[in-house]
DNA sequence: TTTTCCAATAAGCGAACGCTTATATGACGG
DNA sequence: CCGTCATATAAGCGTTCGCTTATTGGAAAA
């Protein structure tokens, strides 16, 4: 039941992006909320939503707040997708792909 | 963005567990009903909405509404998982094992 | 030291959600 | 037929959600 948490902080869009963005580099909350149309508190309330998953971790320096994603959060969600992708046979050879495109 | 129904489907637990018993065996909303505290109108609200994502197909036979899962439909969020599985290079041995599994 | 800046928190609001009970729609069985 | 059964739909209710504006805490800048 532990990948209850991601389905659920994840489900919400522009949290999902946010998640996304700090997958490709470290930013501050002032650097995110340049990406996005909503107010500051939107963004650091879905970081703390973020955070409280795992899915993101914060590094302070001074009055700035640094966040980085972290990818192994999101093992739960990797095992319930795999588990069930044995019903999916059609699509092993997408996951070889994947596997490929991983060795490179 | 396909994946964005998906996950919003699939955040409720409930929802999810109708979904993970529909891929083990075809079954009609009694069938569901029966492994859930809650009523037939929610059951067949829960099949509604996961038949809107494309997760689950019916089969309608009198009176009774057959369903089962379809797990095509997780395509979506198959590929952002394994979209973002290249930030995680510590598992690639364990999608390995699935592969190996899948191949049995 | 006072002002400015970054981020978090508080409070409240409207919309969406998941559930309930009540009712409707059909198909089967007596 | 008529009553029962399987399921869907309607309406309403309490909760959760994502957002807003207002405020606070604390660190840098002036």
């Amino acid at each position: 039941m532990a990948e209850a948490d991601l389905f659920r902080v994840l489900a919400d869009p522009t949290r999902r992006a946010v998640f996304e963005r700090l997958l490709q580099a470290e930013m501050t909350v002032s650097d995110l909320k340049a990406g996005f149309a909503i107010s500051q508190p939107a963004i650091s309330q879905h970081l703390g939503t973020l955070k409280g998953a795992g899915l993101v971790q914060e590094r302070r320096e001074g009055r700035f707040s640094y966040y980085r994603a972290d990818p192994d959060a999101l093992a739960p969600l990797v095992d319930w997708v795999d588990r069930y992708r044995s019903f999916w046979p059609e699509r092993i050879e997408r996951l070889k792909d994947v596997l490929k495109r991983m060795d490179q």
